[in-house]
DNA sequence: CATGGGATTGACT
DNA sequence: GTCAATCCCATGC
């Protein structure tokens, strides 16, 4: 991974992500789920303009947005498109990959299915002990990283919906998950 | 300074 | 299927 593959589209920073591998400490998982934000378009924090809020969004590309939803969850974004540009890509399923152990406990349900562990932003945070301190964050070579894709992933066949849970733009089909993966949140409609 | 809305999840009917 | 938890921050007075 190299700087310049965020300082493109979003869009297309959005379908290239799925693949690639989310790590945290000893923990880690395959990115299955992707979903992109633009400034453009009102669903984005940065439709509103620089704020403190969005000051990561217009940041650097490469970096970590990390946001509180609902006053519980945290969300990690990769910020996108060239400095000014606010836009991202929210991160939301992985495949788990290596720290089951530690991802399940962290989830309080060590007993359960794998495809519960990272099935969700809220919950890949959670596993991956993701923090709004971590926003910011270099994606590159940071804490948090992103890294490419693991061999026997190089082309994931990749469908298309609408993004999740927004009421904003809900018709923009810019949602993007591995095609038949039991490891994303929702199915793809 | 007060208010209200979420890019969600899990528990419950 | 419904609904509460919980807090940052944008907005408006």
């Amino acid at each position: 991974m190299e700087p310049a593959f965020y300082e493109r589209p979003v869009l297309e920073v959005a379908r290239d992500l799925i693949g690639c591998v989310v790590s945290h400490g000893a923990c880690s998982g395959v990115i299955v789920e992707t979903e992109a934000y633009h400034q453009s378009e009102p669903a984005c924090h940065a439709y509103v303009g620089l704020t403190p809020r969005t000051k990561t969004l217009f940041g650097p590309p490469g970096r970590a947005y990390v946001y509180l939803s609902y006053g519980l969850h945290t969300m990690l974004n990769a910020v996108s498109e060239p400095e000014g540009v606010g836009a991202a890509v929210l991160i939301r399923a992985l495949e788990p990959l290596a720290g089951i152990e530690e991802m399940a406990m962290r989830r309080a349900m060590s007993a359960t299915r794998l495809r519960d562990l990272c099935s969700g932003p809220g919950k890949l945070t959670q596993a991956l002990s993701i923090e709004l301190s971590d926003n910011g964050g270099d994606l590159l070579h940071g804490a948090v990283a992103i890294t490419d894709r693991p061999s026997g992933w190089k082309h994931p066949p990749i469908s298309a919906g609408r993004r999740i849970g927004i009421t904003k733009a809900p018709e923009l089909p810019w949602r993007f998950t591995v095609t038949g993966s039991r490891f994303i949140s929702a199915p793809v409609r």
